[in-house]
Formats: C-alpha cells, sequence, structure tokens
DNA sequence: GTTGAAATTGTAGGGTC
DNA sequence: GACCCTACAATTTCAAC
C-alpha cells in the first residue's frame, strides 16, 4: 500500500469517475458505501499520487467544426526530430501524437475542418519527414481507460 | 444559432471544463463573466446538443498497473470484419480503435501490463486479421480536444 | 472513516432587458 | 431568448471524534 493503494473501492471510485468525471462526491459515496468527505479525501490522494491526471470534457468532434479525422504517420527526417518535437505542440489540430517503434517515428491522431486544411496540415508536416495519411472513417472504441 | 450556437461564450466555457471537468459552474462564471446559473444552463443546452458527450477522467496509465501502450495496425481478413467490430468491444487492453482508410483497415491503440500481455493479445486478433504492432515509446501530445 | 456545522455550490423561480 | 438575482436544496469542506 504505502503510497499507492488501489484497493477495490479505489478501482470503483475510478469506476464512478470514469463514467461521469463531474459526478458529485456524495454520489459517488452512495455508489461504493462511503461517506463524501471519505470519496474525497481518496480522490485527492489519487491527485497526489499522479495517478489521476485531469478531468476532460469530451466533444463531438463534429459538432464543434472539424468532423474530419485522420492518422498521420511521420517519417522523421534526420535532424528533425526536436524541431518537430517543439512544433508539434502548436498545432490545434493534433489530438495525439505518439512516438513510436518502427520504421515511422511518430503516429499522429489529427482533426479538421476539411480536406483543404488537412492537405495544409500534410504540407506543414512534410518539414519535419515524410507523412502518410489515412482518413478515420468511423471509431468502434473511442477513449477508453483502465 | 438555431440548435448549434458555438459563440466566444461557450468557447471560453469549454475551454474551462476541458482543462478541469470539475470545475464548478461559479468558478467557470468567474472565468467568463457570466453567473453561475447562466453557465449551467448553457452546459445543459451542449449536452442536450450531443456537442459535450460526457466526462472523463484521465489517468496514469503506468501507474494503475498498464505501464506499456502500443498501436496495433490490422489488417482485417475476408468476412472477419464483423465478428472484429463485435469482439473488440470487450478487450479491456484496448483504448482506441479506428477505421481507417488503406490496406490496414484498423488502428487500435493499447494498453497492457506487459509483453506478455501484448503477445497475447497480438495472438487473439490474428484471428480476425494480420496485426503490426508498433510500442509507444512517448506520446508528445497526449489528448487534446477543440 | 464517520459525523455534524459552516462555506460554497447547484438549482428553480421570478423578473429584466 | 439569454441573462441576472434571490432563495432554498445539495454538496463540499473542515473540524472533532
Amino acid at each position: 500500500m504505502a503510497a499507492t493503494e488501489m484497493d477495490t473501492l479505489n478501482r470503483k471510485i475510478l469506476r464512478c469517475l470514469q463514467e461521469n468525471a463531474r459526478m458529485s462526491y456524495a454520489e459517488i459515496g452512495r455508489v461504493v458505501g462511503l461517506s463524501a468527505p471519505a470519496v474525497a479525501e481518496r480522490v485527492q490522494k489519487l491527485e497526489e499520487q499522479g495517478i489521476i491526471t485531469g478531468y476532460k470534457v469530451s466533444l463531438d468532434l463534429g459538432k464543434v467544426g472539424l468532423p474530419l479525422e485522420a492518422v498521420i504517420s511521420l517519417k522523421i527526417s534526420s535532424g528533425q526530430l526536436e524541431s518537430f518535437l517543439f512544433q508539434v505542440q502548436k498545432y490545434e489540430e493534433v489530438l495525439e501524437c505518439h512516438r513510436i517503434t518502427g520504421e515511422n517515428c511518430m503516429m499522429l491522431k489529427v482533426a479538421v475542418k476539411g480536406p483543404k486544411e488537412l492537405e495544409l496540415l500534410i504540407n506543414q508536416l512534410m518539414e519535419y519527414g515524410e507523412p502518410t495519411t489515412s482518413m478515420i472513417l468511423s471509431s468502434p472504441v473511442k477513449a477508453r481507460v483502465i
């Protein structure tokens, strides 16, 4: 246990928060059989331990004007890694960027307004390497955690 | 406006919720210059319109026992698509699954306990097609929205 | 962890522009 | 229609146990 006590109760609490991160401590307490202060204390510890890293809102990207999602593999050109890592933070279109093993070092998930914006983004990425783009048609699994 | 009124105020509210989805309506109101009831009303409408699809907690996967993340491309075998789409929902390890254009129809992001579990998962996926796996080394951009 | 009191927040009603 | 204000219910927080 020491620092990180991931018992059944904490797992239940995390499941509640995962289902609805705005659920009140009182309601979580009712579900897991704890008082509200007890839940609050556990959640605070999970935050302090870095197990909980934040709370996010999920949006329908299509309805906020970003209906086109794509996956881009980017084979970074020699000497471009550092500047890419710096610049990629600034692209609003980039939802995720992972450095992966294999020939294409970077894997990006992006959301854009339309084909024009995607093309523009690809052009910009070409400065750092060779992009290979696939459009996302649908997402059978969206963003599960734990 | 009609159904979907995404004005500056709503964007500000969404930015607050994105930074911290547990932020109180009162605090959001202070930030964006609105009363708590006004914020609550706008958020409720954003939910009803399906713009907000939920609130999620972000976890440090390593600290919950899933330190190994990977990206798997899966070239679905003929006739296996439907059963794959049905089964992929049940794999707890699969965080995301996207159907994409190109030769490899499916792109999965997974998190597992270690190499053994990854190997087992790959074996199971081979039932539905040809997987190509890349380990995630780091994630320069984690999960931005809007 | 629990209980109980104080501060804060959420919510519903009525009113204004 | 969107917003504010008021008042009450619920929640959060902090204390003591």
